[in-house]
DNA sequence: AAACACAGTACCTTTTTGGTAACCATTACA
DNA sequence: TGTAATGGTTACCAAAAAGGTACTGTGTTT
């Protein structure tokens, strides 16, 4: 069980280098909003004020830098309507669906955590 | 699956607010090391030093507040040795061993992730 | 003519995180 | 007497992430 030592290759992601595939995890959804993100699309496709909607307390700006990462990683597909005004429609990509079981293994401890940790 | 939306409790954390437990789960292991060193404390227990080793790109101080903060979390356990020179180890809690299915998951998924996107 | 809808972009500020260098205490050993 | 070992702490600084506000474009509705 010393996957991450035993192979002492590193692995590289947008010109940084990891040592272990959980870093290359977290630089992919570890930042404030993107695992939720994802959580959602997985539910149902999603267009932009849907997700604006779900994510009020974050800003337009926040939310496009996010899906726009997201979509460069591969992770989120992002079609556009060429119709005014415009309509653009955000989805998980097959390789974006992969995480999915992490996300709900994520969802569960946490709240459970939550819960637990209001008690104590 | 709407667990998130269909529970409207807010989980309280550190006196911040999480809607859905994904986002608990990543304030608690989702900085720059530390689902490494829980990683690396589930397999063994570790003394500060052997951290140290293990995480040569980091510095004592970022190793010490990362510890203080998974300890503070109830995630990870320090135990002092009264004696010269100092001896401290570090072990998982109970709670802290629950986490490593996630990061098993995460270690794998990355691992696909990068090896998936060096061939395209 | 004005306002609205949607999906942004540009520019700037604040907050959080990460990093450097220096310092500390105690005991053993040369 | 001086140095090494361990496990820190503190003050200060740099970089990255997140946030805020204003502005854009273009058809349709009022």
């Amino acid at each position: 069980m010393q996957q991450n030592q035993a192979t002492a290759e590193l692995m590289t992601l947008r010109d940084r280098e990891y040592k272990c595939g959980i870093d290359v995890t977290l630089a992919l959804v570890g930042g404030k909003w993107k695992a939720s993100i994802l959580w959602h699309l997985a539910q149902e496709t999603m267009r932009f004020s849907d997700l604006q909607r779900q994510f009020s307390d974050t800003t337009r700006k926040m939310l496009t830098q996010q899906l726009r990462e997201l979509e460069t990683d591969g992770l989120v597909h992002r079609k556009v309507y060429p119709q005014v005004p415009p309509k653009v429609e955000y989805s998980l990509t097959d390789q974006g669906r992969t995480i999915f079981p992490i996300l709900e293994l994520m969802c569960d401890w946490g709240r459970n955590y939550a819960q637990a940790g209001n008690q104590a």
